[in-house]
RNA sequence: GGAGGCAUAGCUCAGCCGGUUAGAGUGCUUGCUUGACAUGCAAGAGGUCACUGGUUCGAUUCCAGUUGUCUCCACCA
């Protein structure tokens, strides 16, 4: 039954067959009828015509590693993946198709032929991200799958917007927003990110109206919306312009009248203290507005050209138009002067158009007293961030949110469900997909807005489980457990899916909170398009393999922050692959069991009790680094322990049991060795999924676990009856004499050829015996070990190490006065660090206030420095 | 303007609740075809844990400040 591995480790080889067969088995896909103690992750779901990047590669790996962690420990685990429809970008990317491949524009082909491209697109391409988060090994429920303008999804939506509506929390308003001039949508202000950008600042002389020469002096960064100006402002108590409150002034070019108003919004001492205020295309001029009853004029169309009426400028693009517009008033002499200025401009975050600030019609949440219960629940601890930081940001977030603009004018998404009559003007909002006219019984247009990507994600959580129906799903499985994402989309994501999931469900939709940084490039760079330096993780996955891939990801860095990704990460990540496949490979080559038992404790020898005992910390210290999150760590101390200490000592100490045919010993290590290397196949299979399970399904099974695939094996947990400290700690004495015979002979540039004698003084016979003699020999190139009391001849290579003092003979190689001199510098050394702790432990503070185990802890090596000094001492002296 | 992160070996980074002889990977030096692995083995060099104070018996670790650096939020026209 037993496949043998091959002699090199393709991943490609693999990979593919493991998952399909992980699938077929139905191994991802869990039951509610199962029962036990649920854990559910929902996926972040990823656009659907995206394509993998490393990002997603990170998230993906995070949550698998959680879930596959659970899974072996016996939750019953959802793993709910699925795609968002991302009504922007995928929207503008069919445009964009459209224009290229056959020129027509979205207009051209009408509403319902556009959106049935959509939706062949999706068709087309959306099984493609699908795909490759299946080449991460991903155990997602598949059969669960679902996408954000699914039928179900949809049933959440709509039923969301009219709850909210029918509560209040949604209206309707003629507000000023975020425009992007190129999508040509309102963008919440979540989607504007700002970037600094080379400007001028234009000062401009507004003429008093009736009083000839006078002027007020405006500064502006954006000229062309003087054309929309309705007042300018000063602050109320400055007394330079305390006289002209109430006065009108004329508008330069334009000739209108427009009154000076008092407000505290301006600041005396910034530019001139005066502000010209146009509340249609500014947020705060709005406001100030809206205290002053001051005209909305809005100047510029939806593609941010000059709206009729405004002459020549009128057509012209908003930067011509500011050109225009700056020559005509240094023409015409308003223009006094004009200064170099950095300042922050809002872009699309989809397209990086500057955005237009705009007055429109547009539907909006009201967000604060939704954002009340999302603010109680993290406050009380009841949904936690993991980091615990990253509350702060999410708190701040929350305390200053503002309304959220939910309605886009793309095609593509959630039709906004309400209704107008276009004869007497009446809107309704219904769960119908169509509605007559309360009033003429005429059949009602529906709103042609969609609603904002994020609006459908927010529900993601529990439309996935089956919501607005009551499902046994949605019983069992919500509130979900933990969910794992970057912090970018904290306020895009996360805490809408807190506000919506308190609101609709009045429950949270997760304990937990796990963010991750970013990944950037080997020079810390953003990966991005632009710069063309994004690293394609399917490249990484054909050329390493998704274990690997997975490992260099996830090992050695701290939650929430941001990580390099470099070759040299993955290319350790291989190596660790290879070691880990060659090492199984050699305990497969001396392995002749079927099945595998752990040995009576009678009949381990001192190095099986060491593995174990080892094996078994690490184990109880992973479990502690997963159920804590620190994803980072236990891999890490994984990498140590396999490499470190399975490969480079406990396979090299088994190598003459393993020689040795027949014998009992032999049985023992068979068992033993067999034991930890299913018990570190399966403490790595959360990280490394597939060559674990090729390993696993390569070695005799573990007696009393019939497990046909590791991961639904289940997970090592510690086990108070392999910890074996004493052995344990003789095992390191060993290894550290070993390590200085090596030591003493590599600098002593000794070849591992030339064999020695080796005769080993010491009192502990519990460590040097018999037993451990064929360590030296095959370790520390001894030709012979001799363990004796005392030796005659001192004219050896001596070393103080691990408790005993090693001679080794050299004859001519050994120079007394050299060896003497090197033995005096490592007594200096010693003496320095009883010095230190003698200290330590003279002082009453020290003494009276530390606890006792470290107490006790320094008074133990400061004995153990002791012996090693009078060890060093008695050798000098004897020389 | 507000908030937060980071600063430890040449480079990239770990170091959880204060007590370690301060670690890893990579790079570097030296020696090895050691019957699993050269994607390997063995040995070694390399750190004033940014700076200044404070708390403490004890600080790389906790606190405050300084400097440098990155990010997020706000958006003074």
């Amino acid at each position: 039954m037993r496949k043998e591995l091959e002699k090199t480790y393709d991943p490609s080889q693999i990979e593919d067959r493991l998952y399909a067969n992980w699938c077929e088995k139905g191994y991802f896909t869990p039951q509610v009828k199962n029962g036990g103690k649920p854990y559910t992750i929902v996926i972040p779901p990823p656009n659907v015509t995206g394509q993998l990047h490393m990002g997603h590669a990170l998230d993906e790996t995070l949550q698998d590693i959680l879930i596959r962690y659970k899974r072996m420990q016996g939750y019953n685990t959802l793993w709910l993946p699925g795609t968002d429809h991302a009504g922007i970008a995928t929207q503008i990317k069919v445009e964009e198709h459209l224009r290229k491949t056959e020129g027509l524009s979205r207009y051209d082909l009408g509403r319902e032929a556009f959106l049935e491209i959509v939706w062949n697109w999706k068709g087309q391409y959306g099984s493609r991200i699908i795909n490759q988060l299946k080449k991460l090994g991903s155990s997602c429920d598949w059969s669960r799958e679902r996408f954000t303008m699914d039928e179900g999804c949809s049933k959440a939506v709509k039923e969301t917007f009219c709850s909210l509506y029918e509560k209040g929390l949604i209206y309707r308003g003629y507000r000023i927003i975020n425009w992007c001039p190129n999508c040509l949508t309102a963008l919440s202000d979540a989607e504007v990110s700002y970037e600094e950008q080379k400007g001028a600042f234009w000062h401009i002389n507004y003429p008093v109206k009736g009083e000839e020469g006078r002027y007020l002096q405006v500064a502006t960064t954006r000229p062309e919306t003087m054309l929309g100006d309705t007042a300018v402002a000063v602050h109320p108590e400055d007394e330079r312009y305390a006289d002209l409150v109430g006065k009108m002034l004329v508008l330069p070019l334009v000739g209108r009248e427009i009154p000076v108003v008092a407000d505290e919004y301006v600041e005396k001492d910034f530019g001139t203290g005066c502000v010209k205020i146009t509340p249609a295309h500014d947020p705060n001029d709005f406001m100030v507005g809206e205290r002053h009853n001051l005209e909305q004029i809005k100047v510029m169309t939806d593609d941010a050209t000059i709206v009729e009426g405004y002459g020549r400028y009128s057509g012209m693009d908003r930067y011509t138009a500011r050109k225009a517009i700056v020559e005509d008033l240094k023409e015409q002499g308003y223009l006094v002067k004009v200064e170099d200025y950095a300042h922050n401009v809002g872009v699309c975050y989809r397209c990086g158009t500057t955005v237009e600030p705009m007055t429109s019609d547009q539907w909006f949440v009201k967000m604060e007293p939704l954002a009340k219960k999302a603010i109680e629940v993290v406050e009380k601890g009841e949904i936690r961030f993991e980091p615990e930081r990253f509350s702060k940001i999410y708190l701040h977030w929350m305390n200053n949110i503002r309304d959220w603009c939910i309605s886009r004018q793309l095609w593509w998404g959630h039709r906004i469900p309400a209704f107008y009559c276009d004869d007497c003007g009446k809107m309704e909002v219904s769960r119908e997909s169509s509605v007559n006219c309360p009033c003429c019984g005429k059949e009602m247009r529906q709103e042609s807005d969609v609603l904002d990507t994020w609006f459908s994600s927010a529900l993601w959580p529990f439309s996935t489980l089956g919501w607005p129906e009551k499902t046994e799903e949605l019983g069992y499985y919500y509130p979900t457990s933990t969910l794992v994402t970057g912090y970018d989309i904290i306020p895009f994501w996360v805490s809408r899916m807190i506000v919506m999931g308190m609101e609709m469900m009045n429950e949270r939709p997760f304990e937990t909170v796990f963010i991750h940084g970013l990944v950037r490039d080997a020079q810390g760079r953003k990966m991005s398009k632009s710069l063309g330096n994004g690293i394609d993780p399917l490249e990484i996955i054909d050329k390493y393999g998704a274990d690997a891939l997975r490992f260099a990801l996830a090992t050695g860095n701290s939650p929430g922050n941001d990580m390099r990704f470099s070759d040299e990460k993955i290319e350790a990540a291989r190596n660790f692959n290879n070691k880990i496949w060659n090492a199984a490979r050699f305990v497969l080559m001396n392995l002749e069991l079927e099945e595998i038992a752990l040995p009576a404790t009678e009949d381990l020898e001192i190095e099986d009790k060491w593995i174990l005992s080892r094996l078994n910390t690490v184990t109880k210290e992973v479990c502690e680094n997963l159920d804590h999150y620190e994803l980072g760590i236990a891999p890490a101390k994984l990498y140590d322990f396999v490499w470190s200490e399975f490969c480079d000592w406990y396979i090299e100490l088994l190598k003459p049991r393993f020689a040795d045919k027949g014998s009992k010993s032999n049985l023992v290590a068979q068992n033993t060795i067999g034991y930890v290397l299913i018990g570190i196949m399966k403490l790595l299979h959360p990280y490394m999924p597939f060559i674990t399970e090729e390993i696993f399904a390569s070695l005799p099974t573990l007696k009393g676990e019939d497990a046909e695939s590791i991961m639904i094996s289940s997970y090592p947990a510690y086990t108070e009856s392999l910890s074996f400290p004493e052995d344990e700690e003789r095992m390191e004495k060993l290894i550290d004499l070993i390590r200085a015979i090596r030591n003493r002979r590599a600098e002593m540039n000794v070849p591992p050829s030339k064999k020695a004698q080796l005769y080993v003084v010491s009192e502990r016979g519990d460590v040097y015996n018999e037993k451990t003699a064929k360590f030296f020999e095959k370790l520390a190139s001894a030709s012979a070990v001799t363990y004796c009391s005392e030796v005659e001849d001192r004219s050896a290579v001596q070393i103080v190490a691990g408790g005993a003092t090693a001679f080794i003979p050299m004859g001519d190689l050994v120079d007394l006065e050299k060896e003497k001199a090197r033995l005096a510098g490592e007594v200096k050394k010693v003496q320095g660090e009883i010095a230190r702790l003698e200290g330590k432990l003279s002082n009453q503070g020290f003494l009276a206030k530390a606890p006792a185990a470290v107490v006790e802890g320094e008074k133990a090596k400061l004995a153990k420095y002791k012996e090693t000094l009078s060890q060093l001492e008695d050798a000098i002296a004897k020389m």
